[in-house]
DNA sequence: TATATTAATCGTATATTTACGATATAAAAT
DNA sequence: ATTTTATATCGTAAATATACGATTAATATA
Protein backbone atom coordinates (compact mmCIF):
# COMPACT_ATOMS: atom_id res chain seq x y z
CA UNK A 1 0.00 0.00 0.00
CA UNK A 2 3.35 2.16 -0.48
CA UNK A 3 2.61 4.12 2.82
CA UNK A 4 -0.62 3.50 5.04
CA UNK A 5 -2.90 6.26 5.97
CA UNK A 6 -4.72 4.52 8.90
CA UNK A 7 -2.42 7.00 11.35
CA UNK A 8 -4.32 9.84 9.73
CA UNK A 9 -7.66 8.71 11.39
CA UNK A 10 -8.58 9.02 15.10
CA UNK A 11 -7.23 6.95 17.67
CA UNK A 12 -11.08 6.34 17.77
CA UNK A 13 -11.33 4.79 14.44
CA UNK A 14 -7.67 3.07 14.87
CA UNK A 15 -9.11 0.89 17.44
CA UNK A 16 -12.51 -0.14 16.60
CA UNK A 17 -11.11 -0.72 13.15
CA UNK A 18 -8.29 -2.63 14.73
CA UNK A 19 -10.67 -4.90 16.95
CA UNK A 20 -12.62 -5.39 13.98
CA UNK A 21 -10.16 -6.82 11.70
CA UNK A 22 -8.97 -8.86 14.62
CA UNK A 23 -12.61 -10.87 14.47
CA UNK A 24 -12.80 -10.60 10.49
CA UNK A 25 -11.83 -14.17 9.74
CA UNK A 26 -13.97 -17.08 10.54
CA UNK A 27 -11.09 -19.02 12.73
CA UNK A 28 -11.06 -16.30 15.19
CA UNK A 29 -14.80 -15.96 15.67
CA UNK A 30 -14.56 -19.82 16.06
CA UNK A 31 -11.84 -19.67 18.62
CA UNK A 32 -13.19 -17.22 20.68
CA UNK A 33 -17.04 -18.81 20.88
CA UNK A 34 -14.76 -22.07 21.79
CA UNK A 35 -13.00 -20.37 24.56
CA UNK A 36 -16.34 -18.86 25.71
CA UNK A 37 -18.06 -22.09 25.89
CA UNK A 38 -15.39 -24.31 27.46
CA UNK A 39 -13.77 -21.16 29.92
CA UNK A 40 -10.56 -22.81 28.58
CA UNK A 41 -9.72 -24.35 26.45
CA UNK A 42 -5.44 -26.42 25.37
CA UNK A 43 -4.26 -25.49 22.03
CA UNK A 44 -4.07 -28.56 20.87
CA UNK A 45 -7.68 -29.30 21.46
CA UNK A 46 -8.21 -25.97 19.25
CA UNK A 47 -6.18 -27.21 16.54
CA UNK A 48 -8.28 -30.13 16.66
CA UNK A 49 -11.93 -28.67 16.27
CA UNK A 50 -10.56 -26.43 13.12
CA UNK A 51 -9.83 -27.35 9.75
CA UNK A 52 -6.30 -25.60 9.97
CA UNK A 53 -3.52 -26.75 10.51
CA UNK A 54 -1.21 -26.43 13.58
CA UNK A 55 0.75 -23.94 12.29
CA UNK A 56 -2.22 -21.65 11.11
CA UNK A 57 -3.98 -21.72 14.31
CA UNK A 58 -0.74 -21.05 16.43
CA UNK A 59 -0.84 -17.96 14.15
CA UNK A 60 -4.54 -16.45 14.29
CA UNK A 61 -4.25 -16.92 18.48
CA UNK A 62 -0.96 -14.80 17.57
CA UNK A 63 -3.54 -12.35 16.34
CA UNK A 64 -6.18 -12.65 19.13
CA UNK A 65 -3.35 -12.34 21.64
CA UNK A 66 -2.01 -9.40 19.97
CA UNK A 67 -5.12 -7.42 20.47
CA UNK A 68 -5.57 -8.70 23.64
CA UNK A 69 -8.93 -10.30 23.17
CA UNK A 70 -6.88 -13.68 24.62
CA UNK A 71 -4.39 -14.42 27.48
CA UNK A 72 -2.27 -17.91 27.22
CA UNK A 73 -0.82 -20.08 29.41
CA UNK A 74 1.94 -22.22 29.57
CA UNK A 75 1.34 -25.41 31.06
CA UNK A 76 4.20 -27.86 30.94
CA UNK A 77 4.37 -28.84 27.60
CA UNK A 78 1.16 -27.49 26.71
CA UNK A 79 -0.70 -23.86 25.97
CA UNK A 80 -3.85 -23.30 27.88
CA UNK A 81 -5.92 -20.52 26.18
CA UNK A 82 -8.37 -18.08 27.52
CA UNK A 83 -10.54 -14.96 26.46
CA UNK A 84 -9.72 -11.96 28.42
CA UNK A 85 -13.31 -10.77 29.02
CA UNK A 86 -12.59 -7.53 30.43
CA UNK A 87 -10.83 -6.81 27.30
CA UNK A 88 -13.10 -8.40 24.83
CA UNK A 89 -15.99 -6.40 26.84
CA UNK A 90 -13.78 -3.33 26.34
CA UNK A 91 -13.57 -3.27 22.37
CA UNK A 92 -17.74 -5.02 21.91
CA UNK A 93 -18.89 -1.96 23.89
CA UNK A 94 -16.59 0.41 21.69
CA UNK A 95 -17.78 -0.97 18.69
CA UNK A 96 -21.63 -1.33 19.69
CA UNK A 97 -21.45 2.53 20.74
CA UNK A 98 -19.74 3.52 17.76
CA UNK A 99 -22.86 2.10 15.54
CA UNK A 100 -25.71 3.06 18.28
CA UNK A 101 -28.18 5.17 16.56
CA UNK A 102 -27.24 4.67 12.61
CA UNK B 1 -3.10 -17.78 1.08
CA UNK B 2 -2.89 -20.26 -1.33
CA UNK B 3 -6.34 -21.53 -1.08
CA UNK B 4 -8.57 -19.86 1.51
CA UNK B 5 -10.38 -22.04 4.06
CA UNK B 6 -12.83 -19.55 4.95
CA UNK B 7 -15.70 -21.52 3.34
CA UNK B 8 -14.97 -24.80 5.65
CA UNK B 9 -16.80 -22.44 8.64
CA UNK B 10 -20.25 -22.10 9.06
CA UNK B 11 -22.57 -19.20 7.03
CA UNK B 12 -22.84 -17.57 10.49
CA UNK B 13 -18.99 -17.21 10.99
CA UNK B 14 -18.58 -16.55 7.43
CA UNK B 15 -21.09 -13.50 7.36
CA UNK B 16 -19.80 -11.89 10.52
CA UNK B 17 -16.37 -11.93 9.52
CA UNK B 18 -17.31 -10.48 6.36
CA UNK B 19 -18.89 -7.64 7.86
CA UNK B 20 -16.04 -7.45 10.45
CA UNK B 21 -13.63 -6.84 7.91
CA UNK B 22 -16.28 -4.63 5.97
CA UNK B 23 -15.36 -2.21 8.94
CA UNK B 24 -12.04 -3.33 9.73
CA UNK B 25 -10.45 0.39 8.10
CA UNK B 26 -10.89 3.68 9.82
CA UNK B 27 -11.42 5.05 6.77
CA UNK B 28 -14.89 3.11 6.00
CA UNK B 29 -15.92 3.70 9.88
CA UNK B 30 -15.37 7.26 9.14
CA UNK B 31 -17.56 6.92 5.86
CA UNK B 32 -20.56 5.41 7.72
CA UNK B 33 -20.39 7.74 10.79
CA UNK B 34 -20.78 10.77 7.90
CA UNK B 35 -23.27 9.35 6.39
CA UNK B 36 -25.54 8.31 9.72
CA UNK B 37 -25.04 12.29 10.57
CA UNK B 38 -25.86 14.15 7.34
CA UNK B 39 -28.08 11.19 6.21
CA UNK B 40 -27.02 11.44 2.63
CA UNK B 41 -23.32 12.43 1.19
CA UNK B 42 -22.21 13.45 -2.45
CA UNK B 43 -18.81 11.36 -3.34
CA UNK B 44 -17.04 14.56 -3.99
CA UNK B 45 -17.89 15.64 0.06
CA UNK B 46 -16.99 12.30 1.30
CA UNK B 47 -13.29 12.74 -0.88
CA UNK B 48 -12.88 16.50 0.53
CA UNK B 49 -13.17 15.54 4.11
CA UNK B 50 -11.08 12.17 4.19
CA UNK B 51 -7.18 11.97 3.86
CA UNK B 52 -7.31 9.91 1.06
CA UNK B 53 -7.22 10.00 -3.22
CA UNK B 54 -10.50 10.16 -4.95
CA UNK B 55 -9.77 6.83 -6.44
CA UNK B 56 -8.79 5.42 -2.96
CA UNK B 57 -12.33 6.17 -1.61
CA UNK B 58 -13.81 5.46 -4.52
CA UNK B 59 -12.41 1.85 -3.47
CA UNK B 60 -13.58 1.88 0.24
CA UNK B 61 -16.54 2.88 -1.05
CA UNK B 62 -17.16 -0.21 -3.48
CA UNK B 63 -16.17 -2.68 -0.63
CA UNK B 64 -19.08 -0.69 1.93
CA UNK B 65 -21.65 -1.33 -1.45
CA UNK B 66 -20.18 -4.71 -1.68
CA UNK B 67 -21.39 -5.72 1.58
CA UNK B 68 -24.23 -4.01 1.63
CA UNK B 69 -24.43 -1.68 3.82
CA UNK B 70 -23.75 1.96 2.06
CA UNK B 71 -26.44 2.80 -1.25
CA UNK B 72 -25.23 4.67 -3.92
CA UNK B 73 -27.38 6.74 -6.75
CA UNK B 74 -26.23 7.92 -9.62
CA UNK B 75 -27.36 12.48 -9.95
CA UNK B 76 -26.40 13.53 -13.14
CA UNK B 77 -22.98 13.98 -12.90
CA UNK B 78 -22.43 13.28 -9.19
CA UNK B 79 -22.91 9.96 -6.52
CA UNK B 80 -25.05 10.45 -3.44
CA UNK B 81 -23.86 8.13 -1.07
CA UNK B 82 -26.54 6.96 2.02
CA UNK B 83 -26.47 4.30 4.91
CA UNK B 84 -28.65 1.25 4.20
CA UNK B 85 -29.85 1.34 7.78
CA UNK B 86 -31.88 -1.99 7.44
CA UNK B 87 -28.89 -3.47 6.19
CA UNK B 88 -26.23 -2.51 8.66
CA UNK B 89 -28.78 -3.32 11.91
CA UNK B 90 -28.89 -6.58 10.56
CA UNK B 91 -25.27 -6.72 10.83
CA UNK B 92 -24.88 -5.32 13.64
CA UNK B 93 -27.18 -7.35 15.08
CA UNK B 94 -25.46 -10.34 14.14
CA UNK B 95 -22.47 -9.04 15.82
CA UNK B 96 -23.82 -8.47 19.08
CA UNK B 97 -25.68 -11.23 19.48
CA UNK B 98 -22.54 -13.43 18.83
CA UNK B 99 -20.89 -11.62 21.39
CA UNK B 100 -23.65 -11.78 23.68
CA UNK B 101 -22.38 -13.73 26.95
CA UNK B 102 -18.73 -13.61 26.28
C1' DT C 1 -19.52 21.67 -30.26
C1' DA C 2 -15.76 22.14 -27.02
C1' DT C 3 -14.50 22.15 -22.35
C1' DA C 4 -14.95 21.19 -17.54
C1' DT C 5 -16.52 18.31 -13.79
C1' DT C 6 -17.41 14.06 -11.36
C1' DA C 7 -16.58 9.57 -10.13
C1' DA C 8 -15.77 4.77 -11.53
C1' DT C 9 -12.35 1.79 -13.14
C1' DC C 10 -7.64 0.29 -14.79
C1' DG C 11 -2.98 -0.51 -13.97
C1' DT C 12 0.39 -1.01 -10.80
C1' DA C 13 3.39 -0.94 -6.59
C1' DT C 14 3.83 -2.35 -2.04
C1' DA C 15 2.12 -4.26 2.36
C1' DT C 16 -0.38 -7.47 4.76
C1' DT C 17 -2.91 -11.75 5.38
C1' DT C 18 -3.58 -16.53 5.05
C1' DA C 19 -1.86 -20.98 4.74
C1' DC C 20 1.36 -24.66 5.66
C1' DG C 21 5.71 -27.54 5.92
C1' DA C 22 9.84 -27.57 8.37
C1' DT C 23 12.35 -26.49 12.28
C1' DA C 24 13.34 -25.26 17.04
C1' DT C 25 12.60 -25.54 21.82
C1' DA C 26 11.11 -27.21 25.95
C1' DA C 27 8.81 -30.44 28.80
C1' DA C 28 7.26 -35.19 29.54
C1' DA C 29 7.56 -39.93 29.09
C1' DT C 30 10.18 -43.95 28.27
C1' DA D 1 19.83 -40.34 27.92
C1' DT D 2 16.68 -40.86 24.30
C1' DT D 3 12.39 -40.37 22.34
C1' DT D 4 8.00 -38.39 22.09
C1' DT D 5 4.78 -34.60 22.42
C1' DA D 6 3.23 -29.86 22.10
C1' DT D 7 3.48 -25.54 20.22
C1' DA D 8 5.81 -21.34 18.75
C1' DT D 9 8.36 -19.53 15.09
C1' DC D 10 10.71 -19.42 10.45
C1' DG D 11 10.50 -19.45 5.65
C1' DT D 12 7.84 -19.05 1.87
C1' DA D 13 4.03 -18.97 -1.64
C1' DA D 14 -0.08 -17.04 -3.07
C1' DA D 15 -4.07 -14.07 -2.32
C1' DT D 16 -5.92 -9.92 -0.90
C1' DA D 17 -5.83 -5.08 0.69
C1' DT D 18 -4.36 -0.39 0.37
C1' DA D 19 -2.97 3.49 -2.10
C1' DC D 20 -2.79 6.49 -6.07
C1' DG D 21 -1.98 8.37 -10.93
C1' DA D 22 -4.04 7.93 -15.30
C1' DT D 23 -7.81 6.99 -18.02
C1' DT D 24 -12.57 6.60 -19.20
C1' DA D 25 -17.34 7.67 -19.51
C1' DA D 26 -21.02 10.43 -18.69
C1' DT D 27 -23.12 14.74 -17.73
C1' DA D 28 -23.11 19.71 -17.35
C1' DT D 29 -21.73 24.16 -18.85
C1' DA D 30 -19.70 27.71 -21.77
Amino acid sequence: MVRSKKHKFSKELIEISDFAKSISHPARLYIIKLLAERNECICGEIVKVTPLSQATVSQHLKELRKIGIIIGRIEGVKSCYCLDKKKLNYYTGKLIKYFKNK
